[in-house]
DNA sequence: AGCACGCCGACT
DNA sequence: GTCGGCGTGCTC
């Protein structure tokens, strides 16, 4: 394709004309956080009948502002309201066919209308980098083959040069590779001569084209286990084809995932491609191999630790259908599947699901919505299922199917709650919890310590006079780290040296506040000096692959103390940790986000079942200062399914999710108040709207007013009435773009919010 | 979001 | 005198 190479040129006034001023024009989404769509000009290189064969969902390059752009067109027979004159052309096309297709390009604008987000940006994260960037859809091949001039010439002609004539044939019986030619004996001097005479030349063509994909295997590589009596109601409940959604709630060890691969090779048996969804640090090696083991079809991984170059060969891979099953993160929702099968949304309640900046899509709900369109089924898996699917199980929108038998009738680790009042703590470990580890590692077990704080301590306090040290940006504290020894801000990550003296009262006695995992690890090292503590965190896991080296030493099933953050309690299993901790559990119990005890609930019991195996039973310490705790005494007693059924009305009287929907407004501004006076000028605006079936809550300072050095409001949507509320979140981003005050600020808005914090 | 333009304070 | 912070406006 050719360029414009006038288009930016002003002073040109030879530019084509269009010859038709009611030419179709071209309707392009560009990846930007406007919610428009902008028409242009055909390319100008393009006659009437090339633009006439082009199709929606091609990649262009348009100039944009002062800038160059990649979109996408969404409509190639558009009229405008924009003056003619001011249109620009398109300076380059892209593609031949739709990057997308049909289900993900209708995907996309299911999330563009339901999120509030631009298409242009929406179709922007549905692509790989490399496609945002205008490498092309499918890899590209060399080819050799005749020029005109070289079809003109007849059969057995070059007589006198036997190699060309060999070349010649080769050519007329159709396109060759390099590769072909050089078994051929065919030199590179030989084609050059060729090309010289300007008979044969070298083309790019799709490899999709070239490398016709035989049908993918069905066949298991390894055979599948046997079904206890509840997989295999699972197994016959869920249909092959035809929207079913289905929540499957297995407790952990009960066979989710060998339901999922049955389920899988059906759709496989039927020549059909199955998408695996999975969480953002769940995804372990383990989890790719229990699949790769079973099948014999090619299985490929999409997470976000992989490079550009090898995302865009699985997406390549998966459109041109050589993928059989496609296992990946929240992206991978908008994988192309010629024939997909099935969708599996496993660890259905974990919040990474939910993209948490630019397009806030929810990548669970969005897969329900891809499945409905596809008409086939999707499973949601997990054993602590979210509120939400729990919810569309007991309104009947959702099939609910449980597992509730421990393979090998393993017992579940016995949980306890220790009351932490009045003790002797150490270090944030009381006396019982430091017996109880003391006992486990003298039987030669292992221990697993959870600790939601990175660093040493998460504060840093002058003994004297009670100074804090604060970031300047942030209205937050400094965290104290020993290695490297810094101060670091959590919320904009700058550092800091941490003063020898308090900056209020000069007095040296400065201590760290409250217990981080690196103040955790010096402590058990210096309690248990013949024990290994392995700490994984952030800090000491940032590469990926750092995490299996340690949790390599881990399985070789020597003892040791491990102590992390949440990162430990997603996706791996320690068969030797027979004794879990949690050393603060009040902190997700008494949060003031609504989904807090939701979430410490789901926690407690992921880390349950993470601990012992059949022949050592695990147990799990709860330390609290509140062991009275309705929710908690309800954990311990009756389990996950009372509590999220306590929870669930809870949420009812108070028209929470999934009893009702909200969708947050945040905005934040260089000068204090700013923000919240314009959120209160939206609602004063919008107010009258909807009458009181929407519920405004707010304006109000968000949890942390100042951050980044920016003050930051939110403002709260709520109604019982989904349509309604997503009616009036068009009106309120209406609003925003419209209102001047506005547009000089930063906004966002996010429908179905993970956190009201 | 980028990106450019324009304005005012502070330094090589 | 310029360099650069940031407030403002625009993107078919
Ligand atoms: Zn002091
Ligand atoms: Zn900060």
């Amino acid at each position: 394709m050719n360029r414009s190479s006038t288009a930016d040129e002003p002073f040109n006034l030879s530019a084509p004309q269009p010859a038709d001023e009611d030419a179709p024009l071209w309707r392009v989404a560009v990846p930007t956080p406007l919610r428009k769509l902008y028409d242009y000009l055909p390319p100008v290189a393009l006659t009437a009948e090339q633009c006439a064969r082009v199709t929606p969902g091609v990649r262009v390059k348009v100039s944009f502002g002062r800038q160059q752009l990649i979109g996408v067109v969404v409509d190639c027979d558009a009229q405008s309201d924009f003056q003619r004159s001011k249109l620009k052309p398109v300076l380059e096309l892209l593609d031949n066919d739709s990057v997308f297709s049909a289900d993900i390009e209708r995907l996309c604008h299911w999330i563009s209308r339901y999120y509030q987000y631009g298409l242009g940006e929406v179709m922007s994260n549905a692509l790989p980098v490399l496609l945002r960037k205008g490498r092309s859809v499918s890899a590209q091949v060399k080819r050799w083959r005749l020029t005109t001039n070289g079809k003109g010439l007849p059969e057995g002609a070059l007589r006198g040069a036997k190699k060309q004539a060999l070349l010649l044939a080769l050519l007329q019986r159709g396109e060759q590779s390099p590769e072909t030619l050089k078994e051929q004996g065919i030199s590179a001097a030989i084609s050059r001569a060729m090309v010289d005479k300007g008979l044969i030349e070298q083309v790019l063509i799709d490899e999709a084209l070239a490398v016709p994909s035989a049908p993918l295997p069905a066949t298991l590589r390894q055979s599948a286990l046997t079904l206890n009596a509840q997989q295999q109601r699972a197994l016959d409940e869920v249909p092959d084809t035809g929207f079913a959604p289905t929540l499957l709630q297995g407790v952990t060890g009960s066979g989710k995932t060998e339901v999922y691969l049955q389920l899988i090779h059906r759709q496989l048996e039927a020549g059909r491609q199955a998408l695996v969804l999975v969480p953002e640090i769940g995804l372990t090696p383990q989890t790719q191999q229990r699949f790769i083991d079973r099948f014999d079809c090619p299985v490929a991984m999409l997470h976000s630790a992989m490079s550009d170059t090898a995302r865009l060969e699985v997406w390549r891979r998966a459109r041109v259908g050589q993928l059989g099953i496609v296992i990946g993160t929240r992206s991978a929702l908008f994988t192309p599947l010629p024939q997909l099968g099935i969708i599996i949304v496993d660890e259905e309640h974990d919040g990474s699901f939910k993209q948490l900046e630019g397009v806030r899509y929810n990548a669970r709900d969005a897969a329900v919505v891809r499945a409905k369109d596809c008409a086939i089924p999707i499973v949601l898996g997990s054993a602590t299922p979210s509120l939400e699917s729990l919810h569309n199980a007991q309104q009947g929108r959702y099939r609910h199917l449980e597992l509730l038998e421990r393979a090998g009738g393993a017992e579940p680790p016995a949980v306890q709650l220790v009351d932490v009042r009045q003790q002797n703590m150490h270090e944030g470990m009381s006396g019982e919890l430091l017996e109880a580890m003391r006992e486990e590692l003298q039987r030669g077990r292992q221990v697993l310590l959870f600790l939601n704080r990175r660093g040493y301590s998460p504060s840093l306090m002058c003994h004297q006079c009670g100074w804090c040290a604060d970031c300047h940006n942030c209205d937050a504290k400094l965290t104290v780290h020993l290695k490297p020894r810094q101060l670091h801000c959590h919320h904009c990550d700058s550092r800091y040296a941490i003063p020898a003296a308090c900056p209020n009262c000069h007095s040296g006695n400065l201590l760290g506040e409250g217990i981080g995992t690196e103040r955790s690890q010096r402590a058990l090292e210096q309690l248990f000096p013949a024990v290994p503590v392995l700490r994984v965190d952030r800090d000491t896991v940032s590469r990926r692959g750092e995490l299996d080296e340690l949790l390599a030493e881990v399985h070789s099933g020597e003892p040791c103390i491990l102590v992390g953050t949440q990162m430990l309690a997603k996706g791996h299993h320690f068969p030797d940790v027979t004794l879990v901790a949690i050393v603060d559990a009040d902190a997700g119990f008494f949060s003031s986000d609504f989904r807090g005890s939701e979430r410490i609930s789901q926690l407690l019991v992921q880390v349950a079942g993470r601990a012992g195996r059949a022949e050592h039973r695990g147990r799990v310490l709860v330390q609290t200062h509140h062991p009275e705790h309705l929710l908690m005494r309800q954990l311990l007693e009756q389990g996950y399914h009372a509590v999220a059924q306590s929870l669930l009305a809870e949420r009812q009287v108070l028209g929470l999710p999934p009893c009702g929907y909200l969708v947050m407004v945040r905005a934040d501004a260089r000068h204090e108040q700013l923000a919240e006076q314009m959120l209160a000028r939206l609602r004063d605006a919008l107010q009258g709207l909807a009458g009181s079936e929407v519920t405004w809550v707010g304006p109000m300072p968000a949890l942390m007013v100042r951050r980044q050095g920016r003050f930051r409001a939110q403002i709260m949507l709520r109604s019982g009435s989904r349509g309604l509320l997503a009616q009036l979140a068009g009106a309120v981003v209406g609003w925003l773009e419209a209102d001047a005050e506005a547009r000089k600020m930063r906004w966002s808005i996010d429908v179905d919010p993970q956190d009201t914090l």
